[in-house]
DNA sequence: AAAACTATCAACCGCGTAAGT
DNA sequence: CACTTACGCGGTTGATAGTTT
């Protein structure tokens, strides 16, 4: 049996709506109520089906719905939100007052989801995605501008790209943030590496409750960390991160993002320099500062040439100074654009270190 | 200037489910 | 308890505006 058409559509209009129509819509609605939505056009006169009207009514004509660009903020919520709930968008809607579910799957469909995608972050589980990846291109960029760099192209051609365990080794060393505050061998963290490879400064994650990632699979995180290593996928927060410098050379003690995942609840970040692009908007700017010929520089320009191919995400000509070292910065923290919401995404993405020492073969 | 392509978003469709009978 | 109805939600479509070639 069939399921009953939610109204009989013979005679009714379909389509965009007319002013004239919005207008009896909107006075049917201000004098009565919506209330049954099935009688309402029938009785506003309308030639549209229940439906209709109440879509019409929720998505457009709602006195409360704020209309034009999403502000920072709340893409920022969206993403967050989405991070927790999935599309649910009208759980997410519900949380954002004045914008409706529809325009927020729209918004998402449209901005969020190329952005993430762009930026080699899977939509559906904020998880980096690895086949997006060029590691060949990332770590021959990486080599060129830091020769004490193993230069895995040159060691294994570009059939390294299509090697599963490569690509294993990717998802350690995208997935490779923060070292343990234990277990480390001490040939990998020699203090000049720890000055020149600490990527952002630590997120404060207080400012953001650590949130629950149902949607990861975890199994992408399966290779064996080596020892000195830990594990911090950190893109859920990867919009919250703060933008408050932290230059202070003190370890700081954070908590990882996901319980779940049987990584470290507690890892101790060392904060020599500082590159802080995250985007608090309650902080005027944003400030990064490198070394000179930083691996995390040289990375930078691996994924910014070759990788995603966003130059204009770390370095806009026209409105950025690239990062080069011992520069210093300023992006508005009231970006609207995309480039510099994308700036402050992959403030948070690229966080990541690698021991110069790392030999290959222990991976193979 | 025009065609082709892309992005945007309002609106539609079908399904799940709560409420009513 | 079974069935019907209405509502709300999420996925998808298609018209249109904007951009590129």
């Amino acid at each position: 049996m069939g399921r009953a058409p939610c109204c009989d559509k013979n005679g009714l209009k379909k389509g965009p709506w007319t002013p004239e129509e919005d207008l009896m819509l909107i006075n049917y609605i201000q004098k009565h109520g919506p209330g049954n939505w099935r009688n309402l056009p029938k009785n506003a006169g309308l030639q549209r089906c229940g439906k209709s009207c109440r879509l019409r009514w929720t998505n457009y004509l709602r006195p409360d719905i704020k209309r034009g660009r999403f502000s920072f903020e709340e893409e920022e919520t969206i993403v967050q939100l989405h991070s927790v709930l999935g599309n649910k968008w009208s759980a997410i809607a519900a949380r954002l007052p004045g914008r409706t579910d529809n325009e927020i799957k729209n918004y998402w469909n449209t901005h969020i989801r190329k952005r993430l995608l762009r930026m080699g972050i899977d939509p559906v589980t904020h998880a980096p995605r690895l086949d997006f990846l060029d590691l060949s291109s990332i770590l021959a960029s990486s080599s060129l501008c830091n020769p004490s760099l193993f230069n895995l192209s040159s060691l294994f051609g570009t059939q390294a790209l299509f090697n599963p365990e490569l690509l294993r080794l990717a998802s350690t060393l995208l997935s490779l943030n923060n070292k343990q505050d234990k277990n480390i061998n001490p040939e990998w963290f020699n203090s000049q590496n720890l000055q020149e490879n600490q990527l952002c400064s630590n997120q404060v994650q207080n400012q953001i409750p650590p949130l629950v990632q149902p949607n990861i699979n975890h199994d992408q995180f399966q290779t064996p960390i080596p020892e000195g290593f830990s594990m911090q996928p950190n893109v859920t927060n990867l919009i919250s991160s703060s933008s408050t410098p932290i230059s202070t050379q003190e370890n700081v003690n954070t908590s990882a993002i996901n319980p779940s995942s049987g990584l470290n609840e507690n890892v101790a970040v060392s904060q020599p320099s500082y590159l802080d692009c995250g985007s608090n908007t309650n902080n005027p700017s944003v400030v990064a500062e490198l070394p000179e010929n930083s691996f995390f520089q040289s990375l930078l320009d691996g994924y910014s040439d070759q990788v995603f191919g966003f130059d204009s995400v770390i370095s806009t000509p026209s409105s950025l100074t690239p990062l080069n070292s011992s520069s210093t910065y300023n992006v508005s923290s009231t970006s609207s654009t995309e480039d510099e919401r994308e700036i402050s995404y992959c403030s948070s993405l690229l966080k990541f270190e690698i021991p110069e020492s790392l030999d290959i073969n222990d991976f193979l």
